[in-house]
DNA sequence: AACGGAAACTAGAGCGCTCTACTAGAGCGC
DNA sequence: GCGCTCTAGTAGAGCGCTCTAGTTTCCGTT
């Protein structure tokens, strides 16, 4: 017959994939009953010092892994939270990273659903529902609001750097017209009034900036000098603001992109076309996404509390599924000027 | 008491959410067995298309949606890819982005799972390994090969753009000996005999483009002419080694960089300092990611073929899959040059 | 009318866990 | 010696699906 304990690590060996090992095997092994183990794993109370250093022992000998499968399907609740997000956005990145660490603290896995040209975000929705997440956080989703409100339905959602009034999503973004007024104010300061304005279009955030922007224009007594580009938030349309500026030989003093991307795609643009910043144009981004930082960059931006949005959103969801009954919430970051190279007083004209 | 079919939709309005229907549901309200509806759902022969329907609207009217834990478990197969990235990192994007349509043609689940700064790449390999994927793609891992090699032993590895010899790791990585030589090769033709190579440090693929470049200085006679800088794989190296180039005054009259997002802050930087690209100073990047196109960059760049990556990823994963035997395989691609604007003659010195 | 066979459908045993309810035994006060 | 509590451990019923091995239905044949 053979001895069962030779099969795990031998088998027949580099053709056939041993077998997977399971909670029962480790049981086995130890001569104790498979729901141990299970307390062991689970860190529950009920097994004594010894029994688990012996489980865990024998566990890692088989090479044993639990099965998040079974698991997930044997509880509950599944402790598993879902985050869309668009793989190709650095700010959305950045708040991936911070939110693995958040998740984890409170004991949650999270699982990844990427958004893409290639795949739909009801796609990436579907996928996440279908693995059984507690909830959802989707960073700056660009759905459907009818959509989410069926989602909503199954499970709570919070949007990051979206608002879907009625929609019963949850909501954690930046204070956008604060951070512009900032930018504006900052330039204003510094002695601009020429302040022209490339915008985000569909953007998350985009039409609180616009509207942040017009407000604080008009806060100087400069609604008459307002200037709104069409644009987007992609490195491409900050390029083409900036030719669209140098061909009409309509630059302002300082320009205020809807966001990093398109700050640092006006910044090129000019570069190249020996137009100094912040010599002859000044620059203020919004996002400080790490590019921003970059010792060549140096660009002044609206930054987004990347670590409090990821916690906050964690903490959202939560609190959604501790008390399903409540409102959504809305939480409003304040958001932060930082000043680097890319501002400085307009270059006198005589 | 109450109709248990008045449950699902009703319930306790908005304070209790809804459990979730189940096939069992979906089965009783057609009056039909729950294998019956599982057939339904996995497109399986032996229902006939009235039953179909009628199950299919059934399970919308419920708003059930098949529960791939459950699914999981009682496959054999899990019929899940895992796909381990840095989330950072647009290349990786652009991979992730290509082959999730890969996989879905040939039935598979995608799972994703990041490496990042504050998460280390074992965890992300381990929580794949724990949803039970039945083949990992690694993008460009910075992984222990000792690590690899036990993972190698449940699993197929396929690494992307990283070669492990002797681990039982599959590789799909780019010839960059190939696609170096061809960015010297338009150079040289152009004019070029002074050409700065800058590093890739530990980056995926480096090692070979360091080769590949002092190979090819050595074909065109220009060995004693080659240089390389350090640096890595990021916008900052490029712009710290245009800076050194740019204090040293030994700024030669081609770059070519690690990768593009290294040309890229070489680009920036020079051109700040009144430098121009192409006019003074041509650049070749690696990659060609997206931003590379763009109008106001223009990057002449070696183009990895990231759709046979992303398809010959996904088919090295199943055809290990299928043939467990087998020795590990590594698909080497054909690089290609794209010329673009920032490569032109050198100025001629008079 | 009886038969054969394909198509349509069902029963029920798992998949690998978790979790509730239970038992065994040790320690302890009176 | 009795009941009591506490800790360590076990049994076994699911979780929601898949899949093998049937069973039933409905044809067209002869």
């Amino acid at each position: 017959m053979g001895t069962p304990e030779s099969d795990p690590a031998g088998g027949t060996p580099r053709t056939r994939r041993a077998k997977r090992p399971t909670m029962e095997d480790v049981a086995a092994r130890v001569g104790v009953s498979r729901a141990l183990v299970s307390v062991v794993f689970r860190d529950a109370p009920g097994a004594s010092r010894e029994t688990r250093e012996k489980v865990l022992r024998a566990a890692d000998e088989l090479g044993y892994r639990p099965d998040s499968a079974a698991r997930v399907l044997a509880r509950s609740r599944s402790r598993i939270l879902g985050v869309m997000l668009t793989v190709r956005n650095p700010f959305h990145a950045d708040l991936v990273e911070a939110i693995y660490p958040e998740a984890e603290q409170v004991g949650y896995d999270i699982l990844l659903s990427a958004h893409a040209p290639t795949r739909h975000s009801h796609k990436a929705i579907e996928a996440l529902l279908g693995h059984r997440c507690e909830a959802l956080i989707l960073i700056g989703p660009e759905t459907d609001p009818a959509f989410l409100t069926e989602v909503v339905r199954q499970v709570p959602v919070v949007s990051v750097g979206r608002r879907f009034p009625d929609t019963g999503v949850e909501t954690v973004h930046t204070a956008e017209a604060k951070g512009v007024r900032q930018a504006v104010d900052h330039l204003v300061a510094l002695g601009h009034r020429d302040i022209v304005h490339i915008d985000g279009s569909r953007g998350a955030g985009s039409a609180e900036r616009r509207r942040g922007y017009r407000k604080a224009m008009r806060g100087h007594g400069l609604a008459e000098a307002a200037r709104v580009l069409p644009g987007d938030h992609t490195e491409e349309s900050g390029a083409a603001a900036a030719r669209r500026l140098l061909d009409e030989g309509t630059m302002p003093t300082a320009v205020l992109a809807g966001n990093d991307r398109c700050a640092i795609g006006f910044l090129d643009a000019v570069s190249r076309a020996g137009v100094h910043v912040p010599g002859d144009v000044s620059l203020v981004g919004y996002d400080d996404i790490p590019i921003a930082r970059l010792s060549h960059i140096e660009l002044t931006t609206v930054r987004q509390n990347v670590p409090r949005m990821a916690a906050l959103s964690v903490r959202t969801a939560l609190n959604r599924l501790e008390d399903p009954g409540r409102a959504p919430q809305e939480a409003v970051l304040t958001p932060e000027l930082i000043v680097r190279g890319t501002t400085a007083p307009p270059r006198t004209r005589d």
